[in-house]
DNA sequence: CAGTGAGCGAGCTTCCGCTTGACTT
């Protein structure tokens, strides 16, 4: 009755004055600020369109809120410092004529939709207020408010199993470890194979056993051309040479000085396809390996590119990069058509690939987003490198010409295997060239060396211009960098693109982890909350567990299954651990040694603790005396200068290492390289060699 | 070229994912 008073005022008003009165407008609400500004461009006047920037409701920070009790109910409140963004939503909510949800369309996205109607008091799952679409370009965004659907509470579900299960772990480990160990430290289903993988691949290095090699470089001349061989092997067999004697075997077999034969010369043809474009995982791996960022500057910078640049001109801000937090390959067909239209008129039509590579979408992907790519082709990294910083300059290059290279056709390269022989020992030559650069136009960097050969032909006389044997070792495995580790932890699909940079902060902060040169150190802590975690969870543990999890988020998704049987079937056994965890875990008395040495201060004993970095010694009356020494490892030479103290090994502040004199500050003895019985009386290293300078 | 670390009158510490803050440390 009032609804009809109402609008009959409204419409009479509206009437009375129509050009002053603002018709009502439709509200759109999405996660991200910037995505906002574009969408309201396209879909015009009639529209509003703002961010709830991210999640708006989650479980409460300072206990568990789920009710273990009654279905693992979830208390969810309003997220602290989102009180002025709720705020408004409401306002804008109520004076809308229809409000779209049109948060991302995956289980996260479809979760802060829920929790928004839940909030703006919609009639949830009711109506047709969802609207999904996994690319901004301006006709799919129009064509998805023609679609509108009511909230997919399967999806929700599966979020839910998610945000408790994860609840669950996390909030009911870590208060063990605090007791048990020591206060601060958390472990959780994502950080916790992050570390594992840290402290496995320490593991290897620490069991691996070196193997001894030889090789045996050479150079050829045909005429007046010299070019690279290696030795392959003798009477027509690969041979490899294990140690110094098969080595010298084969140099008794062969007479330097006479003349060697090409006998077999192989050309083909190889094709290099691009890369697909970026994904968050990609392009924090190539940044880092190509422009040594970090993945958070990765991450901060593509933020930059993303939120947008002032240009200058008419067009202002502009938005030059799509969204940097996606986990998969895709391409609107708006930019697979704008990329061929710039490959044809910048490098012909031969550049460009008829069918491009796609990429296969990471096991587990969400694909809610596109690929990481520029906004518009056209905008080369040249013509703007003016208004960018020199960082956003060279990660906009990055994306762009990855992007254009990977609708390009294949680098197509002749290559060619020569084999030489003199008496049964054989020798083998690798060149390859060039015929068409393909994709490599775009991106230079993609570019890979070539050994060039001169032209050779069976039959060819050769002679012998230098021969290296060289012994070698077989190397461990690396540690992982930053790039490496998120690769691994993708490729295992633990952790989004949202959270890598995150979990890499977490493993520090907790220092289960240290860095040294740009490497992953597992600490001793980290090791102890490893071994513990091994053996009363040895699920959570294991790399496969997120993936087990998945399955079955899966099967909620797909209503074959209730979100609450799937927490549960994980959770009874679970408790059985915490259980026997609480029981049985003894407590870690961090252990204090006896150092076997007397404060110098006080005089009183000096124990070894447990810190953040190591071990290091303190004295026992800790708090009345804060006396502390650092642990150093004598490397069992007395100091070259002095000749009273012991070279130690140190590290600097920034991680490296040099060595010593334990006399310090009495003695100022130092050297980056680690001095041998062989240094010179002074104290002064022979010569830096290359490597010790860089 | 040479860091740091450690609970107390108490309540707090912690998970993973989504998204940008900028009064103060």
């Amino acid at each position: 009755m009032a609804d009809v008073a109402t609008k009959a005022t409204t419409k009479k008003k509206r009437v009375a004055k129509k050009k002053k009165t603002k018709a009502k407008k439709n509200l759109v609400i999405v996660e991200s600020p910037s995505k906002a500004k574009t969408i309201e461009k396209y879909l015009g006047s009639t529209y509003k369109v703002v961010a709830s920037i991210g999640h708006i409701r989650d479980l409460p920070k300072s206990r568990m809120g789920v009710d273990i009790e009654d279905d693992y109910q979830p208390e969810y409140i309003n997220i602290r410092g989102k009180g002025p963004i709720i705020k408004s939503l409401k306002q804008d909510a109520k004076s809308a004529k229809h409000v779209y949800l049109a948060s991302d369309p995956d289980r996260e996205g479809e979760a802060i939709a829920w929790h928004l109607s839940h909030v703006l008091g919609l009639d949830q799952g009711a109506s047709d207020n969802r609207v999904v679409f996994n690319e901004i370009t301006k006709d799919t965004v129009k064509d998805a408010f023609k679609h509108p659907r009511k909230i997919d509470m399967n999806l929700v579900d599966a979020q839910q199993a998610r945000r408790v299960l994860d609840r669950l772990v996390g909030y009911s480990i870590s208060p063990i470890l605090w007791k048990k160990v020591k206060k601060g430290l958390s472990a959780g289903r994502v950080q916790t194979v992050a570390l594992g993988l840290v402290i496995d691949r320490e593991r290897e290095i620490q069991a691996f056993q070196p193997e001894e090699y030889w090789t045996m470089d050479a150079q050829f001349k045909k005429g007046r051309t010299t070019f690279a061989a290696a030795f392959w092997g003798v009477d027509g067999k690969k041979k490899a040479l294990p140690d110094q004697a098969s080595m010298q075997s084969v140099l008794q077999q062969l007479d330097q000085k006479a003349g060697f034969k090409v006998t077999k010369v192989e050309s083909k043809e190889r094709k290099r396809n691009p890369q697909p474009a970026f994904t968050t995982s990609t392009l924090q791996q190539t940044a880092n390996t190509q422009l040594n960022f970090k993945t958070r500057k990765t991450m901060m910078t593509a933020q930059q590119l993303y939120e947008g640049i002032n240009l200058g001109g008419k067009e202002g801000s502009v938005g030059l990069i799509t969204y940097m937090r996606t986990d998969s390959t895709r391409l609107s067909t708006t930019a697979k058509n704008a990329a061929a239209q710039f490959i044809h008129e910048e490098y012909g039509a031969d550049y460009a690939a008829s069918k491009p590579v796609q990429g296969k979408l990471q096991e587990g992907a969400q694909d809610a987003h596109e690929a990481i790519r520029p906004t518009s082709v056209f905008r080369t990294p040249a013509s703007i490198k003016d208004k960018l910083t020199r960082d956003q300059y060279r990660l906009y290059q990055l994306i762009w010409s990855r992007f254009v290279a990977s609708q390009m056709t294949a680098e197509v390269s002749d290559t060619m295997a020569v084999t030489i022989e003199q008496g049964g020992v054989l020798f083998r030559a690798t060149g390859s060239k060039v015929k068409f650069a393909g994709f490599t136009k775009a991106n230079p960097a993609a570019k890979k060396k070539n050994n060039q050969l001169p032209a050779l032909t069976v039959g060819d006389d050769l002679t012998l211009a230098q021969l290296d044997p060289a012994q070698h070792f077989t190397q461990p495995p690396a540690r992982f960098t930053e790039a490496a580790l998120v690769k691994a932890l993708e490729e295992n699909g633990v952790g989004r693109p949202s959270t890598y940079a995150a979990t890499i902060d977490t493993l520090q902060k907790r220092a289960y982890v240290r860095m040294d040169a740009k490497k992953f150190v597992p600490t001793e802590i980290g090791e102890l909350v490893q071994d513990t975690m091994d053996l009363y969870f040895p699920e959570i543990t294991d790399v496969k567990f997120t993936a087990d999890i998945e399955q079955e988020l899966d099967e909620v998704e797909a209503a074959k299954e209730e979100w609450v049987q799937v927490v549960d079937q994980f959770y009874q056994p679970f408790s059985k651990e915490l259980a026997t965890a609480e029981d049985e875990m003894e407590k870690v008395v961090i252990k204090d040694e006896l150092a076997g040495e007397n404060c110098s201060i006080c005089g009183a004993p000096m124990l070894i603790k447990l810190g953040r970095y190591g071990k290091f010694k303190a004295c026992a009356r800790f708090p009345d005396c804060r006396h502390t020494e650092t642990i150093v490892e004598e490397i069992g030479l007395p100091c070259p200068k002095c000749h009273q103290g012991q070279v130690v090994e140190r590290k600097t502040k920034r991680g490296r290492t040099f060595y010593g004199c334990s006399r310090y500050p009495d003695c100022d003895f130092v050297a980056w390289d680690k001095p041998t019985a062989q240094t010179l009386p002074d104290g002064t290293t022979p010569k830096p060699d290359t490597e010790s300078t860089k």
